[in-house]
DNA sequence: AATATATGAGACCTTATTAATCTTATTTAT
DNA sequence: ATAAATAAGATTAATAAGGTCTCATATATT
């Protein structure tokens, strides 16, 4: 009963667009690196983000993300659902056909009513209120130094603590 | 982010050992065919409930499981977490050492309070609030005809909807 | 004591899901 | 035209879920 990576991935993801602001093109390689995100992985996930309509996804040279929505009008709820589907504690939620006497059990309606509770929770975080200093992923400090065809140097998130120092090869 | 089956069928069995009352035995097999469980896999998960001290395994001929605590003083959550181990919905959250900004992080505190929140919706369901007619399982059908060989069908149908019963050792 | 009946414990197997990664396009700035 | 970037989907590896099987052990009955 744990979220996938995928999903805090996206999370990461968002929250780091979310910083850039609204518009801004940030390139895949970039949110990679500074998220700690596998750069392929990344770019499955931006492909739900984008058919949500959460993201545009700009190709070619300079290419990259593009937040296309206010932050404050995304909830923690919307992107979670965008990557694991909708939010079910239980099979016999999930699947009523599956509960013969799913309507009148007393099991069956603890589960609906946890299920609705966590996604009331969820909905009401928005990602503008997720931007504080101390997130998951460390403030962007105009760090565009050009790494070229560098991929995410998963390394361990050693650098997860210092976003700012300077890549010396 | 679901339950797992087995979780799901600890629950079953409870509550159908719930409505035999508290010390009386049933046989695996009769659990099994009641709660539609396969039993073989039953016995993994009663070996997990009986380790937690919920139910008493009596082996040999005519042996089978116990409740040994109340169903008014076992929680949904307490088997849940018997099963699936402590709720944790994301894993910075069960793993605060992979998250190292965690205590500050404001995703972080949203996981926290939903697990929290979720945690405390199922503790505050008991078994004994479980036992409606129409609940997962049926109550109650003497439909142990089919299997001839059976002979643990423990005498006439006194297995009456009393939460209470008296323990006959 | 011998036998039949039950479950115990854990190894084993099969399938599904997760988490990536890789490869071959395609798009775009210069 | 070329290099720089992502798209899309196939493939792979690891892990977990869900269930099955086998041998061991315990108990009631004869």
């Amino acid at each position: 009963m744990r979220l996938t990576r995928a999903a805090e991935y996206a999370i990461r993801c968002l929250i780091y667009l979310s910083r850039q602001g609204q518009g801004r093109l940030t390139s895949r390689q970039e949110i990679a690196r500074q998220a700690n995100i596998p750069a392929h992985f990344l770019a499955k996930i931006a492909q739900d983000l984008a058919k949500a309509g959460l993201i545009e996804i700009r190709q070619g040279a300079r290419g990259g993300f593009i937040l296309c929505k206010d932050p404050a009008a995304i909830s923690l709820l919307e992107v979670v659902e965008i990557m694991i589907g909708e939010i079910f504690l239980n099979d016999c939620v999930a699947r009523p056909a599956s509960c013969k006497v799913s309507y009148h059990c007393a099991v069956h309606r603890v589960w609906i009513d946890a299920r609705d509770q966590l996604r009331a929770t969820l909905r009401q975080v928005s990602f503008d209120q997720l931007l504080s200093d101390a997130s998951c992923i460390p403030v962007h400090q105009e760090t565009l130094l050009d790494t070229d065809d560098l991929e995410a140097t998963d390394a361990s998130g050693t650098d997860r603590n210092e976003p700012f120092h300077e890549r010396t090869e």
